[in-house]
DNA sequence: TTGTATGCGTTATCAC
DNA sequence: GTGATAACGCATACAA
C-alpha cells in the first residue's frame, strides 16, 4: 500500500506575506478581519493564503494575545463510557462549542490521583475553564488556579463550597420522592442499593432513603442496605443476596443507573417479583417489562447549565458564586407500583 | 456569596529563575530533567518553582519545540450521547492518555459542514493526530493535513481509501450472519430497517441483508425495507408501519443500536411477536424479555485499535497504510430464535 | 493604508 | 555546570 510522506512543513503568515508581497502585519490584519486594508490588498493576501494552504496556528496566537485565552474547555468526568456522563458531556459540548470553545474530555475513574493528573495536564494546556465531576474529598489544590484566572464549575457533586460554582441534582429530595413512592404503595421492607459513601451523591441519596423511612415511622433494616456498589456486577451480586435472604425485601431502591442495571439482571432470575424504583432514568426503562419507575434527572440540562455557568464566569470573574440545584422528577412506569 | 478575584497572573520560568537566583536556561534544564545540573542548583530551582506555584505553559513549549508536537489528539464522532460513540471514545481515551496525550472530542451530528468546522478548529490547535468517524462522501480536504504531518485514522467507516489508516467492522458479513440466522429459523418475510444510505455502514449492512436473502433464494419484499431511519423515533414509526401491514414480516433485522431501540418500543405495543436480530449490542439486550439476539461488534476495541494505529503512525509516518477489519459476533439471546 | 519593532513563555544554540 | 541570546508564529504598539 501507499506510504504517507509528511513533509511536516506548514506555511506561516510570514510565508503568506512573502507570497503576497506585503508585510506580515498586513496579512495579520486580513486574517483577523481588521479594518483599514485596501480591498485589493485583502484579495491579494487571501489568494496567497489559499495558494499556500495557510492555516493559522491558534496556539501561537494565544500566546501573544493579551488575555491569553485558549478557547479550550476541559471536562473531567468519571467515565465517558457511562451513558450518564456521556449525556452530560454532550450537554456541555453543545453549549461551549456554540460559544466557540473546543472541549477536552478526560475520565477520572473515580480515582483522585488520576483526577489530579488530568487536571494538571489540562491546566498546563491553559484551558480557559474546567467543568469537573469531583472525585475524592478535597479539591483545594485547585484554589490557586481559580485565583490564576481559570474558571471552574463543579457538576453533579459539590466541591470547594462557596469558592466555585456548582450544578447538581436534588439528590436527597429525589431519593425521598422515590422511597416515599414505594412506601405509599404499601412497602415496609425496602432494600437500598448504593454506591461508595465517599461519593457525595451516594451519601445524599442514602440520607434521603433514611429520611423517607423515618418520616413513615419505619426503621431501615440493616440487612436490606447494601452500600459501596460501584459497578453493575457488584449491584447484581448484592441484589441476588437480598432477594435470596429470609426475609427478603418487597421493594428495592437502586440509587444510580449502574446499580439499576445490575438489579434488573439479578431480578430476571428471581421468580418473586419485587417493586423497584431507580435513581436516574435510562434509555430502555420504558421497554423492559414492567417499565422501570425512576427518579429522573435531566442530565443533558445539567451539562448545559454547567457550561452556561462556566461561560458566564469567563465573562465576569466578579459574579457571586452560584449553586444551581436541579429538581428531579418521578417517572411512573410500573415497576414501582407493584404492591407487596 | 463570595466573589472570585482572579489576579490572572502566572509565574513563568523567568520568575522562577529570579526567585532561585539562576538563569532562565537552568530552570528549563531542571524542569525538563536535562542532565548537567548540580544537585544543589536543582533543589534550589525546584523549591523556587514550588514557592511560586509555577506550572509550565505547555502551549509555549510546543511552539518552540522542534517537532512542534502538541500531545493533543482530536476525535470527531457523530454524537457523544450515543452509547456506541461514547464507548468508542472511551476506548480511544484509554490508549492515548496512556501514551501521554490529551483528547479533544467533538460531535459532528452527521453534518459535513459541522465536521469541516470542528476539524478546522482542531487543526488550528495543531493536534498531533485525528481519529474521525467520517461524515459525507468526501474527506479529500484532509489530504494536505496528512502531508502537513497530522496523523489521521478513520474509524467505523472508510475514507480517503489507501491514503489513511482505517478501522472498521465487517459490516456486510455481520449483516449476512444476522439475516442468515433468521432465515435458518424459518423466516422468509424478513423486514430490514436501515439508516441513511449515504452512511457507509448503512450501505454495507443493507448489502449484507440483500446477499443473505439472495443466497437463500429469497427476494426481499420492498415493502419490508425501510431506509433512512436516523433516530429511534423514526425507527419506531417505521416498525409500527411494518407490523401493521398486510402481510407483515415475521422477522426484523434492525441495523444499528438506535434502530433496535426504536423497534423494541414499537414491538411492545404489538401483540403478535416477531423475531428480531439487531446490529450492535447494547447494555440491556440481555435484560429485556426475550433477550435480544444481536450481531455484536467490540466497540471499545475499535476505539483502542484506532488509537493504537494513530500512535504508531505518529511514531513512523512511513508505515504503509493499514486497514483493520474487526469481526462481528452473533450473540444468541432469544429474540432471533422465534419461529414464524 | 501599510510597515517595523517588540514580546508572549518556552526550547535550542552556542558560548563561557 | 551555567548563562546569554535567538527563535517558534503570531498579536500588539506605534511609526510612517
Amino acid at each position: 500500500m501507499a506510504r504517507l510522506e509528511g513533509s511536516r512543513w506548514r506555511p506561516t503568515i510570514k510565508d503568506v506575506a512573502a507570497e503576497a508581497g506585503v508585510s506580515l502585519k498586513t496579512v495579520s490584519r486580513v486574517l483577523n478581519l481588521e479594518p483599514g486594508v485596501a480591498a485589493a490588498t485583502s484579495l491579494k493576501v487571501k489568494a496567497a493564503a489559499e495558494r499556500l494552504g495557510f492555516q493559522r496556528n491558534e496556539t501561537a496566537a494565544q500566546l501573544r494575545r493579551l488575555d491569553q485565552s485558549s478557547r479550550l474547555i476541559g471536562l473531567v468526568i468519571e467515565d465517558l463510557a457511562n451513558p450518564f456522563y456521556s449525556t452530560l458531556a454532550r450537554g456541555v459540548e453543545n453549549v461551549v462549542r456554540g460559544a466557540g470553545y473546543l472541549l477536552m474530555v478526560a475520565s477520572s475513574d473515580e480515582d483522585p490521583t488520576v483526577e489530579r493528573d488530568v487536571l494538571r495536564a489540562l491546566l498546563t494546556r491553559r484551558v480557559d475553564g474546567l467543568i469537573i465531576v469531583p472525585t475524592g474529598p478535597d479539591q483545594s489544590f485547585l484554589l490557586p488556579e481559580i485565583v490564576g484566572g481559570t474558571a471552574i464549575v463543579f457538576v453533579d457533586r459539590p466541591a470547594l463550597s462557596g469558592r466555585a460554582d456548582v450544578v447538581m441534582a436534588a439528590n436527597a429530595e429525589g431519593a425521598v420522592q422515590g422511597v416515599t413512592h414505594l412506601i405509599d404503595f404499601g412497602h415496609r421492607a425496602i432494600g437500598y442499593l448504593g454506591d461508595d459513601q465517599v461519593i457525595a451523591t451516594a451519601r445524599d441519596r442514602y440520607l434521603g432513603y433514611c429520611d423517607a423511612m423515618a418520616s413513615a415511622g419505619l426503621v431501615p433494616d440493616e440487612a436490606f442496605v447494601r452500600l459501596g456498589l460501584h459497578d453493575t456486577a457488584a449491584a447484581e451480586a448484592a441484589v441476588n443476596e437480598l432477594l435470596e435472604g429470609e426475609p427478603a425485601p418487597t421493594a428495592l431502591f437502586t440509587s444510580n443507573n449502574r446499580i439499576t442495571v445490575g438489579a434488573l439482571r439479578a431480578m430476571r432470575r428471581h421468580p418473586t417479583p419485587v417493586a423497584l424504583v431507580g435513581f436516574d432514568d435510562f434509555e430502555l426503562a420504558d421497554v423492559v417489562d414492567p417499565g422501570i419507575t425512576v427518579v429522573a434527572q435531566d442530565v443533558g440540562a445539567m451539562g448545559r447549565t454547567a457550561a452556561e455557568l462556566l461561560l458566564s464566569r469567563l465573562r465576569s470573574a466578579e459574579r457571586p458564586v452560584t449553586k444551581v440545584v436541579l429538581g428531579t422528577r418521578l417517572v411512573v412506569r410500573g415497576s414501582g407500583e407493584r404492591r407487596p
